[in-house]
RNA sequence: GGGCGCUUAGCUCAGUUGGCUAGAGCACUAGCUCGACACGCUAGGGGUCACAGGUUCAAAUCCUGUAGCGCCCA
């Protein structure tokens, strides 16, 4: 049987995508073995994947291929998210291209609607690009993080948390864009520096009651003066001379007409910067808010509404744009007399990256998860289910809030992260226990379960009070709803009744229901026809991923699959949602399951080009994977991804541009990218092109690169050496017989490749073990390359034609069988391609006994040799042969001589040497190109002489005619100098008495077996040049 | 500002707890169409391991500092 000349990975993936498919081997369902569980880390449904989800998927499927073949019952969880603010952001900028229209002019509704049309489209655009990647997905359980059985675990956590007083109302600044009139989360902005003002002010100081003083003056400088209308403090350093007399007066703003005090805070004011004195707008401004939460007294205003125009605390510059107020203010303030100068700043100013509009900090109430501790005094506020703790696997302490149990999880070994060090970033983080904000101003997301009585609608419940706390009551004893009174959660006791009546009679406290079930229409319909409307807002999009490792498998319904396949085995992800996610889906395990969701989490190198920039779309620098499938092969691409996945953070990707004309490839320039560049000239045809990049359409008159880059040319050209090795072996096959291989049977060289492939085999199962993806791939490289094809199949040639090749048919057979099971992991299509066709002509194969072939090499066992097939003194004696060899075609090729003349080569060695040599001499003589080898103590030097000089042997390459006496000599002294250099130091070593001492004696007798063979050496070799002289 | 990393050949990267004369792939140079493979074969050139100190018998490797770069958190 012949292969094809050159592995097609097109024809591969299309052949056997479709064959794993109708195979069914993706699939898993509980069983008796071992579970191996993976959750993928669900893609944003916002757009398509990129060169960093084909990394992170790779690595998964890697593992999970590989696990499978191990004999677990390995099942990768697919799906997408439905990544709130990112997707709507999307579908509304993409609506105001089309209709000119904005969310409010079409409605939640119809909005919500199109968004899902969306989803619809990049879930399957998405879930094709795994699948042409190899990935070997469960597909037939695909979730989506707002599909009706992950919105009933999200509904079920909510009313969880809610009921155990971990769901709380607060206010927060927040990142408001006034555009869109949400607000965004600190990772959706980013920071740009602009060209701004540094305006200085002064306020006079009032007088104090009883003193009459003179009018004193306090100066402040900002780059906001319209925040002057929300100020509620004028703030000093402690320990600053200049205003130590001042703090506790007060000064007035004019503008608004109000006093306000002027106070101390060590932390705020920088005496060393301007004036030394700041103003205080708690409500706009993260630093003066951290402020006024420790100086609560000097008050908060908000002077703004929500679509950035100024609010009626602004006084006569209400319904103003913050940036028309600004420059009124400034007008105003000169106009006084108040104005001091203005210096133009360049200050960093955070945009929106969503709308690209500027954000103002924002105070609004919004829903928090508390994640402190509970208080001491307290008795723990939790539900029954999860005041079972400590969790039997994570080892809680009992008093532990939700931060602190995911803390212990790590600390206590119970999840682990490789590389270590992330556990730092994780730990860190948690330590802070900042509580979540949860809440987000969106429609597209799981709406908040909370229904709110309205201000109007006082005592909606039954006819009279007696009734309405009955019906409550009796739907919390039913556990339908949950509901809070000013923040307390209320319980069906008596205590907790009359609670709810003295804060009913005392205070204008919010009272909020939460609902249990979204299917429970009757109460919902009672409430809301009694006056409670549902909140408007929906939860962050990290609320339903931080459940993802069971939702996916049902939570909270006890399934099968839950029980078998939670927890799950490892979490593969970037480093940069430790915090985001990975935390959160501890925490959320630990509290819905009482077990942490992974056992390990591996943290995947970050991708940059080739500049150490991040790669992104919008910059153009980013690579599709799926132009990389088509260029290169899915094996190259993968191939690839493990080769780069070492240890350290990041990995460099050049990039290049694929000339659409002539194919070449023309690398990036970062003045390329953000799409700076419009046309380009390929340097080997000279037609233009467009580079590749976030180009919004197509352009009819130049036509667009698509992206590649060389390095992943490694990944296609070893696929193909594969191929080539087993296209060379099957051509071998004629009279291929199966049957078991006895030791006694093998050659000197077909036991050094066993010994090869069982270390080979070992390496890599223990490195993919580690998560040391970049050493396996250099293991599964160097052996196939570098052993196996460059020398064993090499030794192979002459057997392979004599009539008694059936063990070497089987030795190569079940060497190609194991590589093949090896590579498959990370190369799935070239290894069943050449499995199949090993099918076809030695289904019964292996070693050292043969058994007849899986139908597929997915589901083939993983390799395991005997460790006694190790053999050092073989692999010494071929890497000996090795060195004989490359140092005649070293002579070869310094003389230029033909390939087919024959060299005759003179071995001076030990006897023991000299047998292997003569064990091994149709080798060497084949693949040296040598006529006569002569070796042994006994052998004599011919007279012109090329020589290379080893501890163990010498080699004299006749050159009877040929030999350049001079240049010859000019090679041997530079030798020689290299070898005194390294025999000087390696004496000074061992002169100094402290290295005897104190190094292990190993060393200091390596050192001396290294001394008297460079002494040889060198005596040798000073011989040598003496006899070229002679010559 | 705090934390975590990185800096080794022209490029992209290895270098496991300090221990032979620092490696690989690509690129480069020279030579090979000999039936597995030009996505190849054979050989070669190329590095003061960012810089400055220190620890040690011994430093690319450990410590301190400096410079540059990246990421996370504030």
């Amino acid at each position: 049987m012949e292969l094809a000349k050159a592995y097609n990975p097109q024809e591969a993936q299309e052949k056997w995508l479709k064959f794993w498919n109708e195979q069914g081997y993706f699939h898993s369902r509980p069983d008796s073995r071992k579970p191996y569980t993976i959750v993928i880390p669900p893609p944003n449904v916002t757009g398509a994947l990129h060169m960093g989800h084909a990394l992170n998927n790779t690595l998964q499927d890697v593992l999970i291929r590989w696990r499978r073949m191990q004999d677990y019952n390995a099942l990768w969880m697919p799906g997408t998210d439905h990544a709130g603010i990112a997707t709507q952001a999307v579908v509304e900028r993409l609506i105001m291209q089309q209709e000119k229209k904005t969310r409010h002019d079409i409605g939640r509704d119809r909005l919500v609607k199109r968004i899902w049309e969306w989803k619809d489209k990049y879930e399957a655009r998405i879930l094709g690009q795994l699948r042409q990647l190899g990935a070997s997905c469960d597909w037939e359980r695909t979730r989506f993080t707002l599909d009706p059985i992950c919105a009933r675990a999200v509904r079920e956590t909510f009313f969880k948390m809610f009921k155990d007083g971990l769901i709380f109302r607060g206010k927060r600044l927040v990142n408001w864009d006034t555009h869109l009139q949400t607000s965004v989360a600190d990772d959706e902005t980013y920071t740009e520096d602009i060209k701004g003002g540094f305006w200085t002010f002064k306020y006079q100081v009032k007088p104090d009651g009883e003193q009459r003083e003179p009018s004193e003056y306090i100066s402040f400088s900002t780059t906001r003066p319209e925040t002057m209308l929300g100020d509620t403090a004028i703030c000093v350093h402690p320990s600053d001379e200049r205003y130590k007399h001042l703090i506790g007066k007060s000064v007035t703003i004019p503008l608004v007409n109000r006093d306000i005090p002027i106070i101390a805070d060590g932390l705020l004011a920088d005496p060393t910067l301007g004036t030394g004195c700041v103003k205080v707008t708690p409500a706009h401004d993260p630093n003066d808010y951290a402020c006024y939460q420790r100086n609560p007294q000097i008050g908060i205003i908000n002077i703004l509404n929500p679509d950035g125009t100024i609010n009626e605390n602004g006084g006569k510059y209400q319904g103003m744009d913050r940036y028309k107020a600004r420059e009124a203010v400034v007008a105003d303030m000169e106009a006084l007399g108040l104005f001091e100068g203005r210096e133009d700043r360049i200050i960093p100013m955070k945009y929106s990256d969503r709308s690209k509009t500027p954000i103002e900090p924002y105070l609004s109430d919004q829903w928090f998860v508390k994640m402190g501790d509970p208080p001491a005094s307290l008795p723990r506020e939790r539900g029954e289910e999860a005041a079972k703790t400590p969790p039997a696997d994570a080892g809680g302490s009992p008093k532990a809030g939700l931060a602190r149990m995911a803390m212990e999880a790590v600390e206590n070994g119970h999840v682990k992260f490789f590389p270590e060090r992330y556990a730092n970033s994780y730990l860190d983080w948690l330590a802070e226990k900042r509580d979540w904000c949860i809440s987000r101003q969106l429609w597209w997301g799981h709406r908040i379960p909370v229904w709110k009585l309205s201000e109007d609608a006082l005592f909606p419940l039954g006819q009279s009070l007696g009734d309405r706390l009955s019906i409550l009551a009796s739907w919390i004893a039913e556990g339908r709803v949950a509901a809070s009174w000013g923040g307390t959660p209320l319980r069906v006791t008596d205590d907790a009744w009359s609670l709810l009546i003295d804060v009913a009679f005392s205070d204008d406290a919010e009272f909020v229901i939460c609902v249990r079930d979204s299917e429970d229409k009757e109460l919902i319909e009672l409430l809301e026809s009694a006056g409670f409307v549902q909140d408007p807002d929906v939860l962050d999009t990290w609320f339903s991923s931080m459940l993802w490792p069971h939702s996916t498998l049902g939570w909270p319904e006890p399934t099968e699959e839950l029980k078998y396949y939670y927890p799950t085995s490892v979490l593969v992800t970037s480093r940069d949602i430790i915090t985001l996610w990975v935390a959160r889906m501890v925490i959320a395990g630990l509290y819905n399951l009482q077990q942490v969701p992974f056992h390990q989490v591996y943290i995947t190198v970050k991708l940059m080009d080739g500049f150490g920039e991040t790669m992104s779309k919008s910059k153009g620098n980013g690579v599709d994977p799926l132009d990389i499938i088509e260029r290169y092969g899915a094996d190259a691409l993968r191939f690839l991804v493990m080769q780069i996945s070492t240890e350290t953070q990041d990995a460099r990707l050049p990039v290049a541009n694929a000339c659409p004309h002539c194919d070449a490839l023309v690398p990036v320039k970062q003045e390329h990218m953000y799409m700076r560049t419009k046309k380009l000239a390929c340097p080997n045809c000279k037609q233009p092109f467009r580079p590749g990049g976030p180009w919004p359409s197509d352009d009819p008159e130049l036509k667009t690169a698509k992206q590649a880059s060389e390095r992943f040319e490694i990944g296609r050209n070893f696929a193909n050496k594969i191929w080539n090795a087993a296209r060379f072996i099957l051509m071998n096959l004629d009279g291929y017989t199966p049957h078991a291989i006895k030791r006694e049977e093998l050659t000197l060289e077909d036991r050094w490749i066993l010994s090869r492939l069982a270390a080979t085999t070992q390496a890599v199962t223990e490195q993919l073990e580690g998560y040391r993806f970049s050493d396996a791939a250099r293991s599964l490289y160097d052996f196939v390359w570098s052993e196996f094809c460059d020398w064993y199949l090499e030794m192979t040639k002459g057997r392979l034609r004599a009539d008694d090749r059936e063990t070497v048919q089987r030795v190569l057979i079940g060497v190609l069988d194991a590589i093949v099971r090896l590579v498959h992991p990370v190369m799935p299509f070239v290894a069943e391609s050449i499995w199949s066709a090993l099918n076809e002509v030695a289904f019964e194969r292996g070693l050292p006994n043969p058994e007849p072939a899986t139908e597929s090499v997915m589901i083939a066992p993983w390799p395991e040799f005997p460790s006694d097939w190790r053999d050092a003194g073989i692999e010494t004696s071929i890497v000996r042969m090795q060195e004989l060899v490359r140092s005649v075609r070293e002579v070869r090729n310094r003389y230029n001589i033909e390939p087919k003349t024959p060299l005759d080569a003179f071995v001076k060695c030990g006897e023991s040497v000299a047998g292997d040599f003569r064990t091994l001499a149709p080798f060497i003589t084949l693949l040296g190109g040598i006529g006569t080898l002569d070796c042994g103590l006994a052998v004599a030097k011919p007279s012109q002489a090329a020589s290379h000089v080893t501890p163990e042997f010498e080699v004299y390459v006749s050159l009877a005619g040929l030999i350049d006496p001079v240049a010859e000599t000019k090679r041997l002294e530079k030798q020689l100098a290299d070898k005194r250099k390294a025999l000087q130091s390696a004496h000074a070593k061992s002169e100094n008495p402290n290295f005897v001492k104190n190094a292990p004696p190993e060393i200091v007798q390596q050192l001396r077996d290294q001394i008297a063979d460079l002494q040889k050496q060198i005596e040798t070799i000073e011989g040598n040049i003496k006899d070229l002289q002679q010559t």
